[in-house]
DNA sequence: TACGATGTTCGACGAACGACGAAATTGGTG
DNA sequence: CACCAATTTCGTCGTTCGTCGAACATCGTA
């Protein structure tokens, strides 16, 4: 037996409307988490290790992957390295204003 | 020793500006508390036992507490029984159009 | 005063969470 | 090919969560 046709697994993604607002409000009710939603507002995308929270790289993982399976961020591979984007499109589309008023409650909180 | 001078502690309720909003999202990142979040969005004040939700008395105690300590409800005393009244002032202070966008967004998925 | 209604507190329980280190996977580079 | 860098997966640990039942407290009323 080969050891893989594929290298890895697909990512998986929700499809925009299959986002659920609990799983997203859960999500973003962690401070690591919220960190690195807050700056990934600030550009189109970003490679996991580079974002300045203070966490061990399997915890890191972790909350990428709760990240991306509440449909918050999207992910692709790029050679070893793994790029993660909000989905703004689409959170805008499920849940209209949603992230804007929360990042921006965040915001009045941490400035 | 007399039982007591005041038959029970007060009521813990974070000040306006104290109030976390993480706390706020974990609160409301549970079905349950949603719920009651949301019946409390049509009527000023409603008693605890009066809410169509399925869960045991000691649970419910237990949401509207997590709901008290995150700021987004307000109970007061009245003989035996206790009344919930949504915060809506002091959440629109706080985390100006939260609150509504939430409820928005969840009625986008349970209409 | 005894009862019933309302609601809380107190464990207990299993499930989920956030954190970590060690090991494995993948791909570029010497 | 050997090595290194980036990241995930796996197993584990301790904590928190949501739930329940049993017991307790409070108040109005028979």
């Amino acid at each position: 037996m080969p050891r893989s046709t594929r290298r890895r697994p697909a990512l998986a993604h929700p499809a925009t409307e299959e986002i659920d607002l609990f799983d997203v409000l859960h999500a973003l009710s962690d401070p690591t988490r919220m960190t690195i939603v807050r700056i990934l507002r600030t550009e189109p995308e970003r490679a996991c290790g580079t974002f300045p929270v203070d966490v061990a790289p399997s915890t890191l993982s972790h909350h990428f992957k709760v990240l991306r399976e509440s449909g918050l961020i999207a992910q692709r591979e790029e050679a070893n390295r793994r790029f993660s984007a909000l989905r703004t499109v689409d959170l805008e589309r499920r849940f209209p204003g949603l992230l804007d008023t929360v990042l921006a409650a965040h915001a009045r909180t941490a400035p």
